[in-house]
RNA sequence: GAGCCAUUAGCUCAGUCGGUAGAGCACCGGACUUUUAAUCCGGGUGUCCCGCGUUCGAGUCGCGGAUGGCUCACCA
């Protein structure tokens, strides 16, 4: 920190009044000889306790660091509203208490400058729960304004640009992060419970594998070498399953080089967890039964309302084969079709089918066409085509199809899970077949890792395996429209 | 990537037909010893997102650009 402290108009002639008076406030406290950003600063009270326990806390003294929000002077007498993590407790200075010199400090103070007190705990003839401070020590000086006090911070670019001024001034949105918290909170604990040990693999990848995206890539000078940030971390998870553990998961960042919008981050946080000697149908219950336990934990129910729409997430939640789906929600039986076939019927329901789109292409635009905006109470769909899910079991009664799911909550796809494929055999030919799709230009389609299949052909346990979008379901539980709200640092444009 | 919309004071927003900008809060000065969206008196603090153009004159009209929001596309 070798720059100087600006201090006054000398050093900085452009900053505005606003600005400029709080510089000058910091001025005068140096002169007087007070610290501006004070010191570890013990407190014995939250402004929440002295709200709480105010009939055994009536007249006994208290102090509490945080930050002032409102003031409002009277001569000789004074108010202001202290804020910390828990809530707020209103400020009573008099001279008589503070004494002319002490009282004459409340013109150096503003709002949104941090300040510890010390005082005693009474309740004002309006009937509100106030601490009479008696020494008023600054803690950190605010040199900015905050946004006004009703209207608050509303413009969504600053809210997520300067996140930190947005968390200050609106407490809805403190509380998001702090539900956030807790779902991961219960969701490691819930696993945990369940022997599944919390491990974590890495995030560079030479190989990006797992899912089918595009991944950012990145260079590492000491090797010289191109690395990809991870798309998933499902390929390490299953070699650890090979490496004798039984069950584990994961929790962290993922990230993928695509579009962003009101669902997509590039980067976004997954939970993985993997279950030897396991199935996809014990992925199923965990998944509801880790959302009812979540829900329980949050709110004491297992209904929660979304957007107005009340959501049940009671356990079991249905399963349903996804050919079925589609001819549900659409009419369209595309059991036994060829590739022109399910094209055909596809044309014929209105939708744009390229010429050379495949079966499973077809059933995907079916799918997201009809079926998806249908499924707002959650639901299991299941069998998804063998092509499309490249590390996914087969069934045995269908070879064309695997035992996979996906849960569907308020029409998006909450996660995704399946009885793992553990022949090595199976998994190399599923790998060359992606490849050839890649060669035709299909840049997501799945890379070949030969290590993975070096590691499956010294045996995999038979296993299920489970993969959860961990911001979808924080929207889901926080009740928010956009996946930026339930992001502390959502991307942004860089600001020319 | 495409379409639509937005961008004016620190914040939230007005701004008519094109005539050089306003309110509330915040802030500054003054009064006030239990207020609480404190009140009362006085003060408008501005790169009207940026650039170019039309015009005697542009916050306002046109074109280009930036950022954001929504929808679509892309995408699990």
């Amino acid at each position: 920190m070798n720059e100087p402290h600006i201090e006054s108009t000398e050093d900085r002639e452009e900053l505005n009044e606003l600005l400029q008076v709080r510089r000058d406030k910091l001025k005068d406290l140096k002169n007087l000889g007070i610290d501006p950003f004070g010191e570890k600063f013990k407190r014995t009270h939250s402004a929440q306790e002295i709200l709480d326990r105010f009939d055994v806390l009536e007249n006994e003294n208290t102090t509490l660091p945080g930050r002032i929000m409102s003031m409002r002077t009277h001569g000789k007498a004074s108010f202001a509203d202290l804020m910390d993590h828990t809530g707020r407790v209103q400020l009573y200075f008099r001279v008589d208490t503070l004494g002319e010199e002490g009282y004459a400090l409340l013109q150096k103070l503003d709002i949104g400058d941090i300040v510890g007190v010390t005082g005693k705990i009474f309740r004002t003839r309006r009937g509100e729960i106030s601490v009479e401070v008696q020494t008023l020590k600054f803690l950190s000086k605010s040199l900015r304004p905050l946004p006004a006090k009703w209207h608050g911070l509303k413009d969504v670019d600053l809210r997520y640009r300067q996140r930190y001024v947005d968390l200050i001034v609106n407490a809805e949105v403190r509380k998001v992060f702090e539900i956030r918290s807790r779902i991961i909170q219960s969701m490691r604990s819930f696993l945990a419970e369940r022997g599944y040990l919390e491990v974590e693999t890495p995030m560079l990848h030479v190989i990006a594998g797992g899912a089918s995206a595009r991944p950012f890539t990145t260079h590492h000078n000491a090797l010289d070498m191109d690395l990809y940030l991870r798309i998933a971390p499902e390929l390490y998870l299953k070699r650890l399953l090979v490496g004798g553990y039984d069950r584990v998961f994961e929790i962290g960042k993922m990230f993928r080089n695509e579009g962003i919008s009101t669902k997509h981050n590039p980067e976004f946080t997954m939970c993985e967890l993997y279950m030897a000697y396991g199935d996809a149908s014990d992925m199923m219950k965990i998944t509801e039964d880790l959302y009812a336990h979540i829900a329980r934990e949050l709110f004491g129910s297992t209904t929660v309302v979304f957007q107005g729409q009340e959501i049940d997430l009671t356990p079991p939640w249905p399963r349903k084969p996804m050919l079925d789906a589609i001819q549900e929600y659409s009419g369209v039986n595309l059991r036994g079709l060829d590739d022109a076939q399910a094209r055909e019927a596809a044309r014929a329901k209105g939708l744009d089918i390229e010429p050379g789109a495949t079966f499973s292409t077809v059933l995907d635009e079916l799918f997201d066409a009809f079926v998806e905006p249908n499924l707002v109470q959650p639901v299991f769909i299941t069998d998804h085509p063998v092509e499309i899910s490249p590390l996914a079991k087969r069934k045995k009664d269908d070879p064309l199809l695997t035992d996979r799911f996906e849960p569907f909550i308020v029409t998006w796809e909450a996660g995704n899970g399946f009885t793992e494929l553990n022949d090595p055999i199976d998994q190399e030919q599923r790998f060359r077949q992606q490849m050839a799709q890649r060669d035709q230009g299909d840049d997501e389609a799945h890379m070949m890792d030969e290590d993975y299949i070096q590691a499956l052909e010294y045996g995999m346990p038979p296993a299920g395996g489970l993969g959860l979008g961990i911001d979808r379901m924080v929207m889901l539980f926080t009740d928010s429209p956009s996946i930026r709200d339930v992001l502390l640092f959502p991307h942004m444009r860089p600001r020319s």
